[in-house]
RNA sequence: AGGCCCGUAGCUCAGUUGGUUAGAGCGCUUCCCUGACACGGAAGAGGUCGAUGGUUCGAGUCCAUUCGGGCCUACCA
């Protein structure tokens, strides 16, 4: 029977299939009963604003190779999906919504707002599920989460009520970072500094009952609106008169008193510092510590209030501004310098973010941390209750900030996430907290309570995902087989927002670390090194990516990209070249199958040549001996084996990249099916045979082994191939292993050194421009007995890889070296007899580099070895081994000089 | 202010404990549309590893200084 297959690889036509197959069937759900070392993993969870960008693409495929890796190893594997309510975000996005349709948010109440966003859940949620999906990851769908459905907001109450009994929760009126357009107050990671080019305005403050001025240097004239003292250095011999007197502040005609702190920087603008409490975190604290008034001159949403007098009413910029002129018009304006300072923003909207004194929910943060900062730093291999960080410069980061932390506000005034479990008592004002709604205060029994309108920070629920996610506090079947999880996969930039927390939480409420490894990814950059951006539209768009280029394409690529510790740039080139992998593969799988075709009219059966128990037995013998080339190409399918399991095992994507795209393309493709060609079509039958059967079990082996890198293609071929009764997908087959009857080191000399001379024959060919299809004549010659064995002995294989008419193996004495082109390395010679005259000039020039390359090795090893100091420190393995490269480096250099002498003396000869 | 990372072929990047003529992909040059593949084949050219100084028998690989780029943390108005 004929088989059609098309002659390029299109991804389109086959993903879409195996994706729908992999989830009908359920294949990667997980089973804790079943036996097997464990490999869990939880996804981070996406956000449900919208849809997977690049660097999810990253992270999912990164998790996806490793998922499949282990579970082809044996593994009971858990990938756990789901996703995150992202309160900040997700209620910007319908707020911004809401608004083009004219409507404003909170108008609309509460509840309605709250079913709006459910409604966006649906569909931005399930545009991620069905990315998922498509682009092949082997979650387990029954499995799936989010943080703030029914179940996940029962732990977070849970652990609320648990923090707040331990202490660990508080509530406290703080000075705040507040972000003026999300409306509400923002931890200090979600803040983000920048460098900004701005003034420093110089105010001059009268002192009362006195002619002089006292002046204050600002960076935010506005807020001298709020001021309630001016401050200078106790030590300062400028101001110690002033102390203790009043100044009067301009504009708002008010007394405030001059005092003296040891915080004030005498080196910094004119020494003296206006203190407003209400909005700069200095000035709180300078506030609390003299018992200063804490006047707030501003509205939620940045404008100047009440407090401020005339300027009322004004957005606290125009405010600025109006302040500045009014000030230079009462002569009070000293003067305004440059100034550039770190100015922070909102995360989200990127509004300058104002300090506010606000009543917060506060979290602990020294004590949760202090386990935490144990857990890895105590880490050592096979440590119970460590965690790996990796890379290592991420640990010392960790350590860093969590031996630094500070106490994180937990409370948002958002609509969108947990609401917190807090009442307040309308009767007496006392709190309660609780699990379930309470009915009643627990002090007085009034029911006239009220709970708390804000909602906890995002992180706060997603810090409980590990666990949250497996049933924890119940203690299910799958959080004791699947908890803690083996590893975490993100990326670096939410380090401190989530890992650490992660960590914390984790610790506090299990007793157990979340997760043992936590490998931290790079981020994906465009061309100009930014992060990508949908809103700036410097993203690249990994669906339409994918269409275009192929799922398989895209995880090769992104994958052969990320080494650790080196953000990524991707671009179409490299896909493309990922993409050419593929249909590769794809071709030499056509290949396969096409002279297959051609076999089976010969009476023999796919199956006896692939079937799974076939395979199980190669490599096959033909008269007792493996074939030189099979040997060879199953030694190296061993070490490519070693290879890939050594790099994903240190998360060094990249290098398994690498090795499977050399074997496959270089070893498989462009040596050993071009080798092999002739036997598959051998009349002699037994030959034939174990030649198709090696070829198949080699390609089964390989494919298996690619199939974590590109699980698509793979799966398609894979079912090409014969394959066990009930055996439904190459994901649940077996990872290849390194057998040790395919080791063979002399195999892998061998044919290098066949390589070699296939390699200088080619050469030789394309210097005299012979065409490619025309055969010529060569001539071999070696000292080396046993090289000549194992050339004579493939002498066939090597005509045919060079077109070779004729392959002499001729005595060293009657090698011709005057005439032809030739190439001579340390243990060989060998020309092509070819009409062509050779071009004297170009090979003299090609010669004259070469030993000038040769000379300086040479030079460089024989002063070494010359030193005796070399000689007695460096390792013997050292010495031994430059020696013999010596050797054979001064004979080479010997040959091309005579035979660039002998050139010169024949091109002398046709001169005269 | 403190900390971290990067600077290797035209481009994008590998290079694990210092050790023998520094690698890959893309691009480039020449030849070839040969019955798996032009999303291909064959053969090539091309870096002395940002700079300087040091440690060492030996440094892209360790140390110091310096220049250039990036990131993170941080309450100097």
């Amino acid at each position: 029977m004929a088989r059609e297959i098309a002659k390029a690889y299109e991804p389109q036509q086959i993903e879409p299939r195996w994706a729908e197959f992999w989830v009908k069937e359920a294949l990667f759900k997980a089973d804790p009963s079943a036996p097997g070392p464990v490999f869990s993993i939880v996804i981070p969870p996406p956000n449900v604003t919208g849809s997977l960008h690049i660097g999810h693409m990253l992270n999912h495929t990164e998790i996806d190779i490793l998922a499949r890796w282990h579970r082809m190893r044996g593994y009971n594997t858990l990938y756990l999906p789901g996703m995150d309510h992202a309160g900040i975000s997700t209620q910007r996005v319908v707020v911004r919504q809401l608004k083009e349709q004219g409507i404003d948010y909170r108008k609309l109440g509460r509840e309605e707002f709250e079913r709006r966003v459910w409604k966006w859940k649906e569909e931005s949620g399930g545009t991620i599920l069905r990315q998922m999906r498509q682009i092949g990851e082997t979650c387990d769908w029954s499995r799936e989460r989010f943080t703030l459905s029914p179940e996940l907001s029962r732990v977070v109450r849970e652990v609320f009520a648990r923090l707040y009994e331990e202490g660990l929760i508080y509530r406290a009126t703080q000075l705040v970072n507040w972000c003026p357009d999300c409306l509400t107050v923002l931890s200090d990671l979600e803040v983000v500094h920048e460098e900004r080019q701005g003034n420093l305005w110089h105010i001059k403050y009268p002192v009362v009952e006195t002619k002089e001025f006292l002046t204050v240097a600002t960076t935010r004239p506005e807020t001298m609106l709020g001021d309630a003292a001016v401050a200078v250095h106790p030590e300062d011999e400028r101001y110690k008169h002033l102390v203790g007197k009043k100044a009067w502040l301009p504009l708002m005609n008010r007394e405030i008193p001059i005092i003296a702190d040891e915080m004030v920087d005498r080196e910094f603008g004119t020494g003296a510092v206006k203190v407003t409490p209400a909005h700069d975190p200095n000035d709180f604290a300078l506030g609390k510590r003299h018992k200063l008034a804490e006047i707030d001159v501003m509205t939620d949403d940045a404008q100047m209030n009440a407090n401020a007098d005339t300027y009322a009413g004004l957005g606290r910029f125009e405010a600025r501004k109006k302040i500045v002129e009014d000030l230079k018009a009462q002569g009070l304006l000293e003067k305004i310098t440059e100034h550039t300072s770190a100015i922070g923003l909102c995360e989200r909207s990127k509004t300058v973010v104002e300090p506010r004194i606000s009543t917060q929910w506060f979290c602990k943060m020294k004590d949760l941390a202090a386990p935490a900062i144990k857990a890895v730093e105590a880490y050592e291999p096979g440590k119970e209750n460590a965690i790996l960080v990796i890379p290592e410069n991420r640990r010392t980061e960790y350590l860093n900030w969590m031996n630094n932390i500070r106490d994180w506000t937990i409370s948002r005034q958002l609509w969108w996430g947990h609401r917190i479990p807090a009442w307040y008592c309308k009767e007496n004002q006392h709190i309660t907290v609780a699990r379930e709604t309470p009915l009643k205060c627990a002090t007085c029994g009034s029911a006239n309570l009220e709970q708390d309108s804000d909602v906890l920070d995002t992180w706060f629920s997603s810090a409980l995902w590990p666990f949250s996610t497996l049933g924890w506090p119940e203690k299910t079947a799958d959080y004791k087989k699947y908890y803690p999880t083996s590893l975490l996969i993100t990326a670096y930039d939410i380090l401190f927002f989530w890992v650490a927390r992660m960590i914390m939480m984790g610790i506090h409420f299990t007793g157990q670390v979340p997760f043992r490894t936590v490998y931290l990814h790079s981020l994906v950059r465009t061309g100009s090194g930014e992060k990508m951006s949908k809103s700036k539209g410097t993203g690249l768009d990994p669906v339409a990516l994918n269409q275009q280029y192929g799922t398989d394409a895209m995880r090769f690529c992104l994958a052969s990209m990320a080494a650790p510790g080196t953000d990524i740039v991707l671009s179409e080139d490299k896909l493309t070249s990922a993409r050419n992998f593929a249909n590769k593969i794809w071709n030499a799988a056509r290949f396969l199958f096409v002279n297959l075709d051609k076999f089976e009219q010969g009476g023999t059966k796919l199956e006896e040549l692939a079937g799974p128990e076939v395979r199980a037995k190669a490599p096959y013998a033909v008269g007792g001996r493996i074939p030189l080339v099979d040997a060879w190409l199953f030694a190296r399918l061993a070490t490519t084996i070693e290879m890939v399991n050594e790099a994903l095992d240190t998360y060094r994507f990249h290098e398994a990249a690498q090795a499977v795209y050399q074997f496959f393309w270089g070893d498989f493709c462009d040596w050993y099916i071009e080798w092999v060609k002739p036997e598959l079509q051998s009349a002699d039958r037994e030959r034939a045979t174990v030649a198709w059967k090696n070829l198949f079990a080699a390609f089964d082996a390989a494919l298996r082994l690619l199939h974590p890198l590109m699980p698509f293609l793979t799966e398609e071929l894979w079912h090409q191939v014969p394959q066990a009764k009930g055996a439904k997908s190459i994901a649940l087959g077996k990872f290849p292993v390194a057998e040790a009857r395919w080791k063979n080191a002399d195999a892998l000399h061998d044919v290098a050194q066949i390589q070699e001379v296939v390699t200088a024959l080619r050469s030789i060919r394309a210097e005299l421009r012979v065409d490619a299809k025309k055969k010529v004549a060569a001539e071999f010659s070696t000292s080396d007995r046993s090289i000549a064995n194992l050339i004579q002995a493939n002498r066939e294989a090597l005509e045919r890889l060079a077109v070779l008419s004729e392959l002499r193996i001729v005595p060293k004495e009657r090698f011709d070296a005057q005439s032809g082109a030739l190439r001579s390395t340390a243990t060989f010679d060998a020309r092509v007899t070819y009409s062509e005259t050779v071009d004297a000039g170009a090979e003299k020039t090609r010669l004259k580099k070469e030993i000038k390359g040769l000379q300086k090795a040479i030079i460089s090893k024989e002063k070494q070895l010359g030193d005796e100091t070399f000689r007695s420190r460096a390792p013997e393995k050292i010495i031994k081994g430059l020696e013999a490269t010596l050797a054979q480096q001064k004979t080479e250099q010997d040959k091309l000089l005579k035979r660039l002498g002998d050139l010169d003396g024949g091109s002398q000869a046709a001169g005269t």
